[in-house]
DNA sequence: TACATTTTGAGAATGATTCTCAATATTTTC
DNA sequence: GAAAATATTGAGAATCATTCTCAAAATGTA
């Protein structure tokens, strides 16, 4: 058994709450993808092989993974929200790029130090963050400044 | 004519749009608020006044003062788009009480030097940052402990 | 003032997400 | 291991924010 999967049993048996075939097979969908997933993209994945499984079933359970501490809502794109894997992954800065949607993920350890730092001074307790930078990718910006110069 | 609506009035007119009795009425009760505003609040809010301003043109509205400078869109909250104010006002960090929902804003001065250094490390043109902490907030954090303790 | 162009309000349409409920699966009890 | 107790599921309906449609009204321009 993975180790998110023994998390999520854990969690599961914690809450008076029952392993099904089909909360495996969205745990399982849901950490054989790398970068994001929302839960339409989730949805068709699973459709593949098991047609019988419900979209609600899949919206009912997205919250029990983030509870569980596997993942977090991390962003909203093209008007569904997206979530990304927290268990095993140390939290990152997202760059997202303006013209072709492309997500840069980079590493967010000098941040995290310097927001723990800076919330406590507000008496604020840290939990988490969430960073989106937007702005251009290498490829946009030469391919934009190409065009500026035409 | 505060410096919002010159902005507005020059960005219109810069695309050829109308400064219309509506918009302009849009305008001025985004700039009555202080904090975020989501749409719906601001139709309350000029709907109080003047029962003809129809909830579409609002969000018609909204992505004309983002595209003229004026706003942007912050932060996703009880599953509604909020909006807040640019112009006249430097990128700050929210900090977001998981207990109580409020929200504090703090300087974000520091942190847009790292990210910018950061970003030029990839390649990648900063333009904005939205950033978002979660955790709780003095009086929550109080009332809670108390809590665990009794 | 009249024309060409934009904009508007109202309500319909869309699309993501949530809810309802009877049927089914899972765990527990004996 | 069967029955009882409880939790979960699929399907489709319901909700709610947001967008679209279109005929009527407003605006800027000539």
């Amino acid at each position: 058994m993975k180790d998110y999967e023994k998390r999520f049993v854990r969690y599961l048996s914690e809450n008076s709450l029952k392993l099904t075939r089909t909360r495996r097979l969205i745990l399982d969908a849901v950490f054989k993808t790398h970068d994001h997933v929302d839960v339409d993209t989730l949805y068709n994945m699973i459709k593949a092989d098991h047609s019988d499984v419900s979209l609600a079933t899949i919206y009912r359970t997205m919250p029990l993974l983030v509870e569980a501490g596997l993942i977090k809502q991390s962003l909203r794109y093209q008007s569904k929200d997206h979530y990304e894997h927290v268990f095993g992954h140390r939290n990152h800065i997202h760059l997202l790029c303006e013209n072709c949607g492309k997500i840069i993920e980079i590493s967010g350890r000098h941040l995290e130090e310097f927001l723990k730092n800076e919330t406590q001074k507000h008496s604020f307790e840290f939990i988490d963050y969430t960073l989106n930078v937007t702005g251009l990718c290498h490829k946009c910006r030469k391919a934009l400044n190409r065009k500026i110069k035409r």
